[in-house]
DNA sequence: GGATTTCCTG
DNA sequence: CAGGAAATCC
């Protein structure tokens, strides 16, 4: 392979990870690290909790993830380093950790990494080839003329011989057999100098520099000098940086080799030269350098030791950390089952354990306790982090605005115990009104859950879903801050990357509900989070009793729209709770469930994977992508359905397995043709949306780059056609003799907006807000104007009305935040029907053709007629651009 | 240079 | 509706 093809792919590759981790992070940058590192090992907890240290670490530390990422990498424990590498680790039990961690790291490395065997030597050489590099003994050796144009940075180089060219300072410090000897002295604290490069930065890398360079120099009397890995090295350097793993020690035979293979076998067959050669090394020089190489090696231990000194300090501290964060939520978890008064009393001392000062010992007295906190947190599920995670909120918010209810609190808890500390009292209120909180919600979710359940099993989902109708009073107004749309919800709150819904709003909404099967959509936030995974595996264990499953889990429900719930995202930092994760490779517990359900309705994620999977996959389709996916059922306005039966056929949905990262996510990876139409219908109120609204209106859906230029597409499409039937209807107008913009006006019936409404609206269950139409005949007049005036010769005399419609842009409705507004958009008309359309308006029935037609949407006119201020006024705009 | 948009093509 | 090219904007 020439360099220049293994530069670009490995910059391809680097700048892929870097990809990786960016979305990673996207997710939920708190726990990245620790689901990759979950992710890629399932079943070695120890491993796992190395990860969650790890990733503790990360987070205490605030360091950003790519350093910490970088550091796992580049504290690989060099795996042709033998197990000499890894012994001077041996003593401490919790060097384990870092042992199991590094190895983690490794084995990723390896993967990506093609030269395993990299040392600190090829980085620094590296480094100060790109500071001096020139030419020196290019003359000498012309021989491997092809690698050697750049000299070596150490003057005595130049005085290599040509007689043992094959020499290079990984042949040098070797002592027979060892690759590890040359790599262990440098490449373990190579790993975490570059761990700390981040941190501990120039210095240290100067310093290691220096050394370097005074091994090579020691070496450089030495007739068979490093010219081969200078050579090498020197083309190395033009790789990225991150290329540590690069190979150090050069195939001895360098110059025979052609410079297209340096990777690969090519390690074992220059280990076995690099026996002959060493031979031939000076027996002084190997000394000198051996002991060059002890020192060295002594220092680098030295500061490894210190480094992992410091990590096991981190280490600490995040332990004392998560056990305070145990205690905390301890105290919430017993309140179900004791007595509150003991509860107390625990949490009281458990707060005071958690002075400041508290030594290990207290840790280690209260590892008991921590242990069951532990299994319990095993045991929980995601609906108990939400619980958590809701007590965390209302802990939060208690200390915000509380100070008079913590006062008391304090006056009143320091009695007992002789507990001084204001926390101490703190921690008893807020456990005391957590466990009211948690036991009052607890209590209203049992019930709504149960609920739910006891429901008789729904009629198969073709027809509307009625249970989630909603009363036209949710809609008031387009704008209206609506708190029972959890996507949209105002007050959703961010815990660092972890949204979480305000609990006094989720509290506050669910008892007032007006009826249980509102209650369902409501109370999604609690449920619906919840059940994606239960329902997958549920589903997954039994095949039976599918068509439950749309009543039993209201989430279901949304998903069968297109919907699929916003991720769960754990409340707290994995690693604080010590949760484990559910399968994190295993089971699809929500990315991709289609193979494994068998029951109908499973259909609505798998349609969502499925035309994911169209998406993703269309760019290998040469012509016609996605057409056996296709959406467009026409007549089906429960359009989903129809699509059921496309899940067999488009099946195969595990290559989208190395796309997600994060299975038990429910953001969509891809978009759905239910996003599609969403997106069509968002079009009769915005035709220009930014990148950023579209990310607010498709929460549910993964953004990246490709997602984003997509959704831009399809409007930059919509746009396309929109202008197209407007030239066209003007042109036809000026035929037709229309001589003034006045006469011309799009109403529902007439041809241009049958039209429109058929290419966006197809199944015409959507009642177009009359603001488009307003839009569209200030568009046709333009146009019909324009095309009057002759502007038309001009190339681009439609930007001129293009910058005029972009400005006419009106709010999409919130509804369309949420993810499943289509049910709401599309199946509310018929319980408006059901409701006796009380809020209908005069000169709503206008839309044609179809018998539901005549029933209107009240809510969705409604916020039109009720929007105060119209960013635009159909008057101005008549007037304005002309 | 990247993002966005339009235009063109299939 | 997607892909690609070109233009444009920042």
């Amino acid at each position: 392979m020439p360099d220049h093809d293994s530069d670009s792919f490995l910059n391809r590759q680097t700048k892929r990870r870097r990809v990786d981790i960016g979305v990673k992070r996207t997710v939920g940058s708190t726990a990245s690290s620790t689901v990759a590192a979950v992710t890629a090992t399932t079943d070695n907890i120890a491993r796992a909790k190395a990860a969650i240290f790890s990733a503790m670490n990360s987070l205490s530390s605030h360091s950003h993830h790519g350093s910490d990422t970088d550091s796992m990498e580049c504290s690989v424990v060099q795996p042709h380093g033998g197990p000499g590498v890894v012994s001077a680790s041996d003593n401490e039990s919790k060097s384990n950790v870092l042992r199991k961690l590094l190895k983690r790291a490794n084995s990723y490395e390896d993967a990506m990494m093609p030269f395993p065997g990299t040392t600190i030597i090829s980085q620094l050489l590296k480094n100060n080839m790109a500071k001096n590099g020139g030419g020196h003994d290019r003359g000498e050796r012309g021989d491997r003329g092809d690698r050697g144009d750049a000299g070596f940075p150490g003057s005595g180089l130049s005085n290599a011989s040509p007689d043992a060219p094959q020499e290079d300072a990984c042949s040098n410090s070797s002592q027979d057999s060892t690759p590890p000897e040359c790599m262990s002295p440098f490449g373990r604290p190579h790993g975490l100098a570059t761990f700390d490069i981040e941190r501990l930065n120039d210095e240290h890398m100067r310093a290691k520099r220096a050394r370097v360079e005074n091994i090579i120099r020691g070496m450089s009397h030495s007739p068979s000098v490093v010219i081969p890995a200078a050579s090498r090295h020197e083309r190395n350097h033009e790789i990225d940086g991150e290329r540590e793993t690069e190979l150090d020690c050069p195939p001895p035979q360098s110059q025979q080799q052609p410079p297209s293979s340096p990777r690969g076998g090519e390690v074992c067959g220059g280990s076995s030269r690099e026996n002959k050669r060493k031979q031939r090394l000076p027996q002084q020089q190997q000394q000198s350098f051996t002991q060059l190489v002890c020192q060295r090696k002594e220092q680098k231990q030295e500061e490894r030791r210190q480094l992992k000194l410091q990590l096991e300090d981190m280490q600490k501290q995040l332990r004392q950390l998560q056990e305070k964060f145990f205690q905390i939520y301890d105290s919430t978890d017993d309140s179900e089952h004791n007595d509150l008064h003991n509860d107390l009393h625990n949490d009281i001392g458990n707060m005071s354990e958690d002075s400041p000062s508290r030594s290990d010992a207290a840790a280690d007295d209260r590892g008991g306790d921590d242990l069951r906190s532990d299994n319990e947190m095993s045991d929980l599920d995601p609906g108990h982090f939400l619980d958590r995670a809701r007590a965390l909120l209302q802990e939060q918010a208690l200390l915000a605005d509380g100070e008079k209810p913590r006062r008391e609190g304090i006056s009143r808890s320091k009695a007992p115990g002789g507990l001084s500390s204001s926390m101490h009292a703190e921690g008893k209120q807020l456990a005391e009104t957590l466990k009211q909180e948690l036991n009052s919600a607890m209590t209203q979710v049992v019930d709504t859950v149960v609920k739910v359940f006891a429901k008789p099993p729904r009629p198969p989902p073709q027809q509307a879903f009625h249970p989630l109708s909603i009363p036209p009073e949710r809609f008031p107004t387009v704008n209206g801050d609506n708190p029972n749309f959890h996507t949209t919800n105002p007050r959703l709150q961010c815990f660092g990357d972890v949204i979480i819904p305000n609990p006094l709003d989720s509290f506050a909404n669910m008892p007032g509900m007006p009826g249980a099967t509102n209650d369902q959509t409501e109370a999604l936030p609690l449920v619906v989070r919840k059940t994606p995974s239960e329902h997958h595996q549920s589903s997954a264990v039994g095949a039976q009793g599918g068509h439950h499953h749309p009543a039993l889990h209201p989430s279901s429900l949304s998903a069968s729209m297109g919907f699929s719930p916003p991720s769960f995202r754990h409340p707290f930092p994995l690693p604080l709770m010590g949760y484990p994760f559910q399968s994190p490779l295993g089971a699809p517990t929500g990315g991709y469930p289609g193979k494994e359900h068998s029951s109908p309705d499973s259909m609505d994620l798998s349609r969502e994977t499925t035309s994911l999977r169209t998406k993703m996959t269309s760019g290998h389709h040469l012509g016609h992508h996605h057409r056996s996916c296709s959406p467009a059922h026409p007549g089906s306005t429960a359009e989903g359905l129809s699509l059921s039966l496309i899940k067999s056929e488009c099946g195969d949905l595990q290559d989208m397995s190395d796309i997600s990262p994060y299975p038990g996510s429910n953001i969509q990876e891809g978009l759905s043709p239910n996003h599609l139409k969403k997106a069509k219908l968002m079009f009769f109120y915005t035709r220009y949306p930014s990148s950023n609204m579209l990310k607010m209106f498709f929460s549910d859906v993964k953004f990246n780059r490709c997602i984003t230029s997509q959704l831009i597409k399809w409007f930059s499409n919509f746009r396309e056609f929109y202008y197209i039937q407007m030239e066209k209807f003007a042109r036809q107008a000026i035929n037709d003799g229309v001589t003034g913009s006045e006469e011309l006006s799009v109403s529902r019936d007439c041809e241009l907006f049958r039209a429109l409404n058929m290419h966006y609206n197809k199944a015409n269950d959507f009642e177009v807000p009359d603001r488009f139409l307003e839009v569209a005949e200030v568009t046709l007049r333009e146009f019909f104007n324009a095309i009057v005036a002759g502007k038309d010769v001009d190339p681009s005399w439609k930007k001129a009305i293009y910058k005029v419609i972009c400005k006419l842009d009106s709010e999409v409705p919130e509804v369309f935040k949420s993810p499943n507004c289509l049910q709401e958009l599309l199946h509310e008309p018929q319980r408006n029907w059901s409701l006796g359309g009380s809020r209908e308006e005069p000169g709503k029935g206008g839309t044609k053709g179809r018998p539901s037609a005549a029933i209107t949407t009240p809510h969705l006119l409604c916020p039109l007629a009720s929007r105060p201020s119209l960013p635009w006024s159909p008057r101005s705009l008549a007037s304005a651009p002309n």
